[in-house]
DNA sequence: TCTGGGGTCCTAGGACCC
DNA sequence: TCTGGGGTCCTAGGACCC
């Protein structure tokens, strides 16, 4: 079968939705004086000492050139605080021109997030959350192309009646155009790309448009003459395959409307990590450590609420300006121990001894959540612990003798 | 104001095995 | 003693995303 032999009913109709500037629209929630206002949400914003970087800048504040990842120190010469503005005051910001700041809350973004998902998750089909403000659903089972659009404005309509919020939603038989199509017509948009309609869609952006095409792999296509999508579809697969290995041909293709990546629910994570940047960075050991022990700790809580086993331990080094470094170990069974993760942690810290460090990480990953690896877990630590004792585990037992115990784990790492 | 924190996926080389 | 290939696992780094 070639692709012309399909109808419009043997794509898939796919949503992407995203919560517009959906820090600021949370916060205009529970304060809703915002509304209409310039908002600003900061990482690490706060009050006394504006420090940070801002997360969301609502559509009002970029007007004052105000945008995502900005410095606050930046964004508050672009668009002033109004707690210093003062209309009598000439030296103080004019209050017309100032805007509201607030510190990123995630707790309340998260209950927020929880209810849209709940209004997403009850239509019929497909639902994929992405991050916390997006989603992917697949409602081909309830909706056909002719529907598709009404069906999408309901939706909306409901979001923004039970939640409050506006969403910017694409609709395309496609992952990467739904996403693209639903950042077109932001805020508030609603478009459809029908199939058939994808190529032409996708023809006229730039290349950086398309999901997972960023400044590196951009400038490299520009090298090659390619500066938009289109030029990308009528470039030569196999020498986009030869310069950028599989992702070159998977890009060739999405801007054709070929995208076989499905619409699925969430999988388990495939790691858990935790890092801190340090305010100046450090050339101290023991401050280093205390960093990595506590980010060990916090790494450690989590994998206890997620009930979670891991096989490898990891560390990230960011040395100064942007250096980052990661050195991992990888352990025979799954297992959880605290004790252990942290000792571990440290161990590959050491090559960093006198290194000068300006964050560091503790990950762990090669997760299991499934119950069947406990006893594994409970075999090799009686297995390699040094002061192990013999225990029967599993319905199998370790003798508590050197040679006999190698013998076993050597056996456990066979099998 | 220098780039926060939590992730995913891919690549490439080396070790090791058959 | 030399030769070759395939497969898997581990590690480090990089690009990218929200």
């Amino acid at each position: 079968m070639r692709l012309s032999d399909l109808s419009e009913k043997d794509y898939p109709v796919l949503l992407h939705v995203d919560l517009d500037c959906f820090y600021a629209a949370c916060e205009r929630l529970r304060e809703p004086g915002l509304r209409g206002e310039p908002v600003v949400v900061g990482m690490g914003y706060d009050e006394k000492e504006p420090k940070g970087a801002v997360a969301t800048a609502s559509y009002e504040a970029r007007e004052f050139g105000v945008e995502s990842a900005m410095p606050i120190g930046e964004a508050l010469r672009r668009l002033p605080r109004m707690v210093d503005a003062d209309a009598d005051d000439q030296k103080a910001p004019d209050p017309g021109e100032a805007g509201f700041y607030r510190p990123v809350d995630m707790e309340f973004y998260k209950e927020v997030s929880m209810e849209v998902r709940g209004i997403l998750k009850s239509r019929d089909g497909v639902f994929e959350p992405v991050g916390i403000d997006e989603a992917y659903l697949d409602v081909s089972g309830a909706v056909e192309w002719g529907g598709a659009e009404s069906f999408t404005e309901e939706l909306k309509a409901e979001v923004e009646e039970e939640a409050g919020l506006t969403a910017s939603v694409g609709v395309a038989p496609t992952r990467s155009a739904a996403k693209v199509a639903s950042d077109r017509e932001k805020p508030d948009g609603l478009l459809v790309v029908k199939p058939g309609e994808v190529e032409d869609f996708f023809a006229p952006l730039d290349v950086e448009d398309i999901h997972g095409v960023g400044p590196v792999t951009a400038s490299e296509f520009r090298d090659m003459g390619i500066e938009t999508a289109g030029d990308l579809s009528a470039a030569d697969p196999d020498a986009l395959e030869e310069r950028f290995g599989s992702r070159g041909r998977e890009f060739y293709l999405v801007t054709k409307g070929v995208d076989p990546r499905e619409v699925t629910p969430p999988d388990d994570p495939k790691s858990l990590s935790k890092e801190k940047s340090m305010g100046d960075a450090t050339k101290d050991l023991d401050t280093k450590r205390r960093y990595v022990e506590r980010l060990a700790q916090r790494v450690a809580d989590r994998v206890e609420e997620r009930d979670a086993l891991y096989r490898t331990v990891g560390l990230k080094v960011v040395k100064p300006p942007f250096d980052v470094r990661t050195r991992e170990r990888t352990f025979p069974g799954p297992f959880h121990d605290r004790e252990l993760l942290r000792e571990a942690a440290l161990e590959l810290l050491e090559e960093f001894g006198d290194a000068e460090v300006r964050k560091v990480g503790v990950r762990v990953s090669n997760l299991s959540f499934s119950e069947g690896d406990q006893s594994t877990l409970g075999e090799w630590k009686e297995a390699v612990g040094e002061r192990g004792t013999c225990r029967e585990v599993g319905g199998d037992s370790f003798p508590d003798r050197g040679s006999e115990k190698q013998e076993r784990l050597d056996r456990f790492l066979e099998g």
